[in-house]
DNA sequence: CGCATTTGACCATG
DNA sequence: CATGGTCAAATGCG
């Protein structure tokens, strides 16, 4: 979908909606990066206001998602339907189209490799359920997740990854892409977007089956902690406070996992 | 050696 | 037919 966004829409009357849009998503990426920093603190102290603190942490996102949204409408409304690259924006669905030949989750990968007869390994993701947003760290949302593939998507600077839940093995489906958005083109509004740390883009799909701990007859996949190297991490352990930041990435990736839940943001 | 990532190919969808 | 999403062998890292 390559949103041909021309950085020369035509504004509303009063030219501030971009540089109100901007301004949004720094407020959405600056909560998210305070909730990173304040809730795994409160975690251990206090329960109940660390719960206290996720419901408004989650009420403040989602007015931020909500206002965002109307604003980005507004402003298509007004750039004659010319795409725009808002900080939230939901994924309309087309078709949800579920993969027709679900393997038997054991012995299918093994019998053969390569062969155009296995067929139908495909999933539009165009999920009503899509949430997508845009941050400074892309990894830090609580989860595990595994990388299966990356595609260059024409038009764009950046290739975009794909990612599944590490534990899919608990059928847990939930997927997400992530891509580098191109740093401040316009360079219109000054001062603001000036971080030289990049943006990501990311988009969830699908829900996470995984949060329970209780192992339901499935062990966890052996995770290694490696890919804490590069910037692909994602806390999920009960001990995540006591993560050492030593990637250059600010210390946010310290989620417990059951602060994270995504599933009230559609709208 | 076992794991996750990389990367090219496959294929569904529009 | 072009594009994007997924698979899986190859690769590399710990």
């Amino acid at each position: 979908m390559d949103c041909k966004r021309s950085s020369s829409l035509t504004l509303p009357p009063c030219g501030h909606g971009p540089e109100m849009m901007a301004t949004m998503r720094r407020q959405q990426e600056l909560v998210m990066q305070l909730r990173a920093l304040v809730l795994p603190l409160l975690h251990g102290v206090d329960e109940a206001s660390a719960d206290i603190a996720v419901q408004l942490f989650d009420d403040v996102i989602g007015c931020n998602i909500s206002v965002a949204s109307k604003l980005e409408g507004c402003l298509l409304m007004w750039s004659t339907g010319a795409g725009g690259g808002p900080a939230v924006e939901l994924v309309d669905d087309k078709s949800l189209v579920v993969r027709m030949n679900t393997s038997t989750s054991t012995g299918d990968r093994t019998e053969e490799q390569a062969k155009p007869n296995r067929v139908g390994q495909k999933r539009r993701r165009n999920d009503k359920r899509s949430r997508s947003l845009v941050t400074h760290v892309p990894h830090y949302d609580g989860h595990q997740w595994r990388k299966y593939g990356q595609k260059n998507i024409n038009g764009r600077q950046h290739p975009r990854s794909y990612y599944r839940c590490a534990y899919r093995e608990r059928n847990c489906l939930a997927t997400k892409t992530v891509e580098q958005q191109k740093l401040n083109e316009g360079t219109s509004s000054s001062a603001m977007a000036s971080e030289e740390i990049a943006e990501y883009s990311v988009v969830y799909y699908g829900d996470h089956t995984c949060k329970d701990h209780s192992i339901s007859t499935v062990e966890p996949p052996q995770l290694v902690n490696r890919d804490l190297q590069n910037v692909e991490m994602a806390q999920i352990t009960t001990d995540a406070q006591e993560a050492e930041a030593d990637f250059d990435l600010p210390a946010l990736e310290v989620f417990d996992d059951s602060l994270v839940d995504w599933d009230d943001w559609n709208m």
